[in-house]
DNA sequence: GCGACAG
DNA sequence: ATCTTGTCGC
């Protein structure tokens, strides 16, 4: 496991992605999943997007989940500082630790961590999943309602249709290679990115975020975190 | 220099 | 991410 520092400066910690990045492992999952959890992270005083941050913290909710059944078995969270800004590429810098912290905080380690965010569907192959399941030597995917980066087709209209997410010419190192997919999880919604973070494969992430669905765009583990952590947020007051 | 840009 | 109510469509 890595074991790196998280206060350094932007340009660091893009030097550090691209090492990190190969030592992350895209393979089959292995062994039963019996478990599933996903993180969601939110940002205590934030205010309107003209005004300038009162608060500079962020509380992370983990949830997991009977993979089989999609009931909840146990929360966790955390509320942290956060000193680092949101620049896109580096967001696990900004939200990892207090990922890390609060599934750390479960009462059992998941079989699959789904995380809000790209997996190796990153410029240096390095998005928060992969960060996070490096970091804990666990098998993630990534989840994200946008790209970030990388090129696709359109994928068709029904739940279920996917296409290939391919890295840019412009990213260094595999022009071309497949790091995901574009996934319909909803029948006329816009579709999710997905992509694995680490220790699955892009079948895996496709597969699960399917199969976690409930008939809203959001995988299950993903948006039980993300209500449990807005609801954290403005019971602890949202607006200081 | 000009776009693009997870949360 | 963050602010915010009602409203249009299946």
């Amino acid at each position: 496991m890595p074991d790196h520092d998280w206060d350094i400066s932007p340009q660091e910690a893009m030097a550090l992605q691209a090492r990190l990045a190969e030592r992350v492992r895209i393979e089959p999952l292995r062994g039963p999943v019996r478990t599933v959890a996903g993180v969601d992270c939110a940002y205590l005083g934030a205010g309107p997007p003209w005004a300038q941050p009162t608060d500079r913290r962020v509380v992370a909710v983990a949830v997991l989940l009977d993979a089989d059944s999609m009931a909840t078995l146990a929360t966790a969270c955390v509320v942290r500082p956060s000193a680092f800004p949101y620049v896109p590429g580096l967001l696990s810098f900004r939200e990892a630790p207090a990922v890390i912290e609060a599934v750390g905080k479960l009462p059992e380690r998941p079989d699959l961590l789904m995380c809000d965010g790209q997996g190796i569907a990153h410029p240096r192959r390095l998005g928060l999943a992969a960060h996070v399941g490096l970091w804990c030597d666990l098998s993630t995917i990534g989840v994200a309602k946008s790209r970030l980066c990388g090129r696709h087709r359109a994928p068709g209209r029904r739940r279920g249709c996917r296409t290939q997410l391919r890295l840019d010419d412009a990213d260094a190192g595999a022009r071309g290679q497949l790091v995901g997919a574009v996934v319909r999880t909803r029948t006329g919604v816009k579709p999710l990115v997905v992509s694995p973070g680490h220790r699955a494969s892009i079948d895996d992430a496709v597969r699960w975020t399917l199969r976690c669905g409930r008939g809203v765009r959001l995988p299950e583990p993903t948006r039980r975190a993300h209500h449990h952590v807005s609801r954290e947020k403005r019971r602890r007051g949202g607006q200081p």
